[in-house]
DNA sequence: TGTCAATACGAACGTTCGTTCGGTTCATCG
DNA sequence: CGATGAACCGAACGAACGTTCGTATTGACA
């Protein structure tokens, strides 16, 4: 009955650890915390860079002796994003068995992690992109579209070699990439499902999609018990 | 190598219809369709009112003889969005089989139509709610809650019935809603991807994610040729 | 023909925006 | 001790913001 009242939050986390550590500390750090968590919630335009300052408990003047402008600190949110992302399918995918499947179960149970550890991150780097502009983005939008291509060629991969049974590997690409993207979106503090159980339950759908059978030897088994 | 300078687009769509016809017409219409795209491409507060005045042909002033405020404007086409979209999933429910398995298909089909179709509408809808004051948005939750239950029970009532594999109702209800969200940001005029195309295909991953076998009667079969 | 309501306009209101400027504090180091 | 440079601050800049005001135009109807 209080529906007319409570604010629509964008996100349903609130107090994870929102940034990889090393970018988190001193007032450098402190800024880009706060700009992290007003951008999240309410969008590049949507937070001013008094509401930064007021955040962060230093003067709006300041914060342009460690950032030149509003830009570069989305620019920076929006880069570390990134990098994480790729970097932790990256390392999944170095560490796991070499089969289509199981690469597949690696890359989207850390796509999955990201998106629920770390979802302020993920928000902000994919719902705040396109009000970067491309001369301070840059370098983002490669990795941005590595990351896509790296789940896009197991696809094929396993597709070419009989493991998978689908048509269209840019469809099935765009359907577990978007359903891993929305984590970040409704996963939060108090979800009642863990970030292994979802990343388990994620990793089995997009085998599903795939066309593996549940009986697969790299179909993910039950995680442990709570 | 054109990369740094071509603006990051929000959404592919450009040109589609992006309006139900109903709403787009004489100079509150003009505004509402100026106001759909400035908020699909640069979000509520990314889009002035002076923005919205230029692109709809009129003067600044002139918009409030036909919305009392921004908010209302952002109301009424987040109001727009969320009816259509659960007007199309409650017509398609009703035109169905009542299988569990059929009734998923089509729920999914039309969930995926309407956001390739009208995929600025859904944008404004899903990513700027936060930015709409609850207050004025009100009966809007309300809508989004129940198409959400839709799907949920859909797939609630397949698992009791036997016809669905999974243990966790609400993580396939998310995983499927949210792959047919994304459709929004990347179809476009120009996809090499048919509607029909993309929506019997999402149909598909829906029923293999719930655990349905490809040889299981509702599963889609392919569509017409081109 | 006179009147009313709807639609449109140019100009301006007060506020907030991103950013800059001049100056102060303070630890570091020759 | 004096110099240096980074961090920080209060105050202010011009521009842009959502919105309001007073007025002009118009078509429908008495």
């Amino acid at each position: 009955m209080n529906s007319a009242t409570a604010p629509v939050r964008r996100l349903a986390a609130t107090a994870t650890p929102d940034l990889p550590e090393s970018a988190s500390q001193g007032s450098r750090g402190a800024i880009l915390n706060a700009a992290l968590h007003l951008f999240a919630e309410h969008g590049f335009e949507g937070a001013s860079m008094r509401d930064i300052a007021t955040a962060s408990g230093i003067q709006p003047a300041t914060i342009y002796s460690h950032f030149p402008s509003k830009q570069h600190l989305l620019a920076e949110l929006v880069g570390i994003g990134h990098a994480e992302h790729y970097r932790r399918t990256s390392t999944a995918l170095l560490e796991c068995q070499p089969t289509p499947a199981a690469q597949v179960v690696a890359f989207v149970q850390a796509h999955v992690r990201m998106h629920a550890e770390l979802s302020m991150l993920a928000v902000v780097a994919n719902a705040e992109l396109h009000a970067l502009k491309p001369e301070i983005g840059g370098h983002v939008f490669q990795l941005r579209e590595q990351s896509t291509q790296q789940l896009q060629t197991l696809i094929e991969r396993g597709m070419a070699g009989g493991d998978f049974a689908l048509e269209d590997a840019w469809l099935a690409t765009a359907a577990i990439g978007g359903m891993g993207l929305r984590v970040a979106y409704w996963y939060g503090d108090d979800s009642d499902q863990s970030v292994d159980g979802i990343a388990h339950t994620y990793a089995r759908f997009a085998l599903r999609i795939l066309g593996v059978a549940d009986t697969h030897p790299d179909m993910p088994r039950e995680p442990n018990g709570p």
